[in-house]
DNA sequence: TTGCGTGCAAAGGTTTTGCATGGCA
DNA sequence: TGCCATGCAAAACCTTTGCACGCAA
């Protein structure tokens, strides 16, 4: 699947290495930017944005927009370990993204997929709505 | 609701005239900018965006992302009208934003909120995937 | 007259692109 | 050696902000 890659660099082996031991978390470009800037090894802006844009379009990796203005968020597509299938709760109000697992959300996609004809991905997907904290914490 | 708004004037009210007259669609602020552009009476960028986000935050219109650099769409939330409670679906292939209207989802937002106490707002919700049309035309 | 609303232009934040250089195979 | 990958800076894109002027009340 990753037909793609045809070289192998420093900055690819450490990107992926990263983005893998981030693997349940989600992050931003700017995060990844910062990351390495950290570790006084610093890859280019425009080769993180170049690689995380090929990385997505090869299926490894997922974008999620959250909201308006933040920048997109990327997280490691891992068929096979700790990370299944969820789906993202944004908050509206507090702006916390969660995570959640639940079978009833497999059985909308099912549904979704069997009445409507739309294959849903879960790990593209923000659903927005008011937290519980957000909901206690206004009686509304 | 709407206690903010003190003065009237020609574009609030051209401005909400026109997002009433496209209840049932999604328009960015540029296409609200061209509109009027084309109308021969145009409107300021600053004001367009400015009375956007106000209508957002009094809750007369709903914002919600699509993709990564895509601008914003707005929508207005017409809870009497024939606009009832839907959801978006993107396809993440071509691009098209479709509405569905569906019990299933309904039944979701109260699972949702009875086991994970999370208050899905269906309006900004946009959950992704790959539409018929394009699993048909790619046969995956 | 008061002060909110408007419009222009400039700034802001995120992402992409042009181009010369660097490094894998 | 060939050619993809990198990095810098500049551009592109969407949105917000500063400031002076206009206009509703």
């Amino acid at each position: 699947m990753s037909a793609a890659s045809i070289y192998v660099t420093r900055q690819r082996e450490a990107l992926e290495a990263y983005l893998r031991s981030v693997a349940g978390r989600h992050v931003s470009a700017e995060d990844v930017i910062e990351h390495f800037a950290g570790l006084g090894e610093p890859i280019g802006r425009a080769t993180v944005y170049r690689y995380l844009r090929r990385l997505e379009q090869d299926g490894v990796i997922q974008r999620y927009v959250t909201d308006g203005r933040e920048a997109s968020c990327f997280q490691y597509v891992d068929e096979s370990a700790e990370a299944p299938e969820h789906f993202h709760l944004k908050c509206e109000r507090c702006g916390t993204l969660q995570h959640i697992q639940c079978h009833t959300l497999s059985d909308l996609g099912q549904h979704i997929k069997g009445e409507h004809g739309f294959d849903v991905n879960p790990f593209k997907t923000v659903l927005y709505g008011i937290c519980h904290d957000c909901k206690i914490g206004e009686n509304l």
